[in-house]
DNA sequence: GCCGTTTTCGGCCCGACTGTTTTCAGTCG
């Protein structure tokens, strides 16, 4: 149950965090410590039961002699007192608000001290009856702000995926670039860093100073938008139509670019470290450059590379910037080489007409021949336990190992490679004999029912069958409406470390599973990851480029990603399993 | 509550915009 425990403790450290904010005045740094903690703890790649056995938790960044303990305490007892008793000071209920935008800790204290609200339903109806107009400070903008956010609140618990985002920031950008005085546009924030999935979309410009105003005045006129946030003569947000989602501008002038973009690429907590690192070694960061902190002198900012260099850093990929480390690896100048797009040679799993793809193999071959510059690929349909999936018998696959063979005559080449994604059926046990396996070029070995049980015993099954290459979208999560079955993902990695399977980097952006911090875990561990579309269409096969930027997430170097590979090193890899490991 | 290339105490990223003020606090990214 790996990451159901350190979910629920990152809530409590995050609900921590609230009841400070709220409490405000200096117990503000309070709840950064708790934030910060519960970032910290959320992004884990073990379960933090074992950093409370091995008694390493004090080693965690953010975690000092307080929180340690508070974790020990849930550990043990499921609970940390400190948070039970300070629900009974503050309007707990109250305290989600604070996410949304019109209500601030102050507000919201005043609310419930001067009015004794509570509960949201409380707010609702002492809006509607005029009492928050009576108290001072809460005019008619707030309060209409103050709705707003309650009704964005109420609809946009879901965020976007990456590819939707993606699209629509690219049409921002389309219009920005159009608009006279522009020089430079591009997108920022998560997008940037390709997190899987997107809240707000953030651009930046540059420009000469003098045409800023213009810039956000023509900014706001453009059709897709449907109301306007704030508008300054730097920033502009203003909300998207018809997707309702929020668009931050920042338009900053051509020294500043650089800098621009690292402040608004983030993530929050990288700049956060960043600044404070660089506060401390005598200079100043802000989205206007690098500073000389006691001269105020300007000293860079019009690459990101400025900052860092400065600082005497390496400068890192976006898709790092998550404060996991980077920094003091930047620090040390070990910035690993990422992989690319470039670096990939093939594609591992896709299917056809033979189970539940739209294409044939000579179709679907001839589509990647065309459009990516791969040496080989996977065709991996699906064994007859998918029923739903019309999957293929022992004697269709037998059949079909003969057609890809007539292909690649054909072609006169070794293009397409045989394979098969099997079911793992409820007790770990493949639903394909061996003997058949054992003629596949490339087995993928996958779950499709059963997302409710702990899967680990059946995924480590799985991964000692010998014939088992690869474990398919290991976590079996589908992002926004399914969460990852109950799975011990430390004791898979070590289990396909030790076995030598690969495990998958599914890159629908629905699944990218495994995902980033999973990705982490299994590079340190040793394990070889492979980056596939699981394409069922030809539409699917360009996905590609999602399960790369989750394996830069992951910190993935080219040696990391097997299908980086030639084809003889993946057969090396699979024959080393298949003869024992010898 | 955390943390240390000035510090084990006293800081904690930094700046823009808004609203309701009348010089600024609150909020946001």
């Amino acid at each position: 149950m790996s990451h159901s425990g350190n979910k629920q403790l990152s809530r409590y450290l995050s609900d921590l965090s609230a009841v400070y904010t709220y409490l405000g005045g200096t117990e503000r740094f309070r709840a950064a410590a708790y934030r910060k903690a519960a970032k910290v703890v959320e992004a884990l790649p073990d379960d933090i039961a074992i950093y409370c056995k091995k008694g390493t938790l004090r080693r965690l960044p953010g975690i000092g002699e307080s929180i340690a303990q508070k974790i020990e305490e849930f550990n043990k007892s499921g609970k940390i007192g400190k948070l039970e008793a300070l629900k009974k000071q503050v309007p707990y209920e109250l305290l989600d608000l604070l996410s949304v935008s019109g209500f601030g800790p102050e507000s919201l204290r005043r609310l419930h001290e001067e009015l004794g609200i509570s509960t949201h339903v409380h707010l609702e109806q002492a809006i509607k009856q005029g009492k928050i107009s009576q108290l001072p400070g809460f005019g008619k903008q707030k309060i209409e702000n103050m709705l707003r956010g309650l009704k964005l609140f109420k609809d946009t618990a879901n965020r976007m995926l990456l590819p939707d985002a993606m699209a629509l920031a690219d049409q921002v950008i389309a219009s920005l670039t159009k608009i006279p005085g522009v020089l430079q546009a591009a997108v920022a924030g998560s997008i940037r860093r390709r997190k899987e999935t997107i809240g707000d979309i953030d651009v930046i410009v540059s420009c000469h100073s003098k045409d800023r105003a213009k810039i956000a005045a023509q900014f706001v006129k453009e059709p897709f938008v449907e109301r306007v946030i704030v508008k300054g003569i730097t920033k502009v947000s203003v909300i998207h139509r018809p997707s309702n989602r929020q668009i931050d501008l920042r338009i900053m002038r051509e020294n500043e670019w650089g800098s621009g973009l690292h402040y608004f690429t983030g993530s929050r907590e990288h700049n956060i470290h960043l600044r404070s690192l660089a506060s401390s070694r005598g200079y100043r960061i802000s989205e206007y450059g690098i500073f000389n902190r006691r001269s105020g002198k300007w000293l860079g900012g019009k690459t990101e590379d400025d900052i860092y260099r400065i600082l005497g850093m390496s400068l890192m990929p976006p898709e790092m910037r998550e404060d996991h480390g980077e920094i003091e690896l930047s620090i040390k100048h070990e910035i690993p080489e990422l992989v690319d797009m470039k670096d990939l040679r093939g594609d591992m799993h896709m299917h056809s007409t033979w189970s539940d793809g739209m294409n044939t193999p000579e179709q679907m071959t001839s589509y990647i021949q065309k459009h990516f510059r791969y040496d080989y690929t996977v065709l991996s349909d699906h064994s007859p336990a998918s029923v739903i999936t019309h999957g293929m018998n022992a004697k269709q696959v037998l059949k079909q190992i003969e057609k890809v063979r007539a292909i690649n005559r054909n072609a006169g080449n070794q293009f397409l490679k045989t394979g098969i994604e099997v079911d793992i059926l409820m007790n770990g046990e493949l639903d394909m004999p061996d003997e058949i396996l054992a003629q596949l070029d490339w087995v993928t070995a996958s779950i499709h029912r059963g997302f409710t049980k702990d899967n680990t015993e059946r995924l480590l099954k799985a991964c000692e069958n010998r014939y088992v290459c690869c474990i398919g979208h290991p976590t079996g999560r589908l992002i926004g409406s399914r969460a990852a079955y109950p799975l011990n993902m430390d004791e898979l990695i070590r289990k396909a470390a030790l076995t030598g399977t690969a495990l998958e980097i599914n890159a629908q952006p629905r699944r990218l599973d495994l995902k980033d911090e999973h990705i982490r875990s299994a590079v340190q561990a040793g394990v070889k990851l492979v980056i596939t579309t699981d394409a069922h269409t030809y539409a699917d096969l360009h996905n590609m480029e999602f399960g790369i930027y989750m394996a830069r997430r992951g910190w993935c170097t080219k040696n990391d990603i097997l299908n980086t590979q030639s084809w003889k090193e993946i057969e090396h890899f699979r024959d080393k399993k298949r003869n024992g490991n010898k």
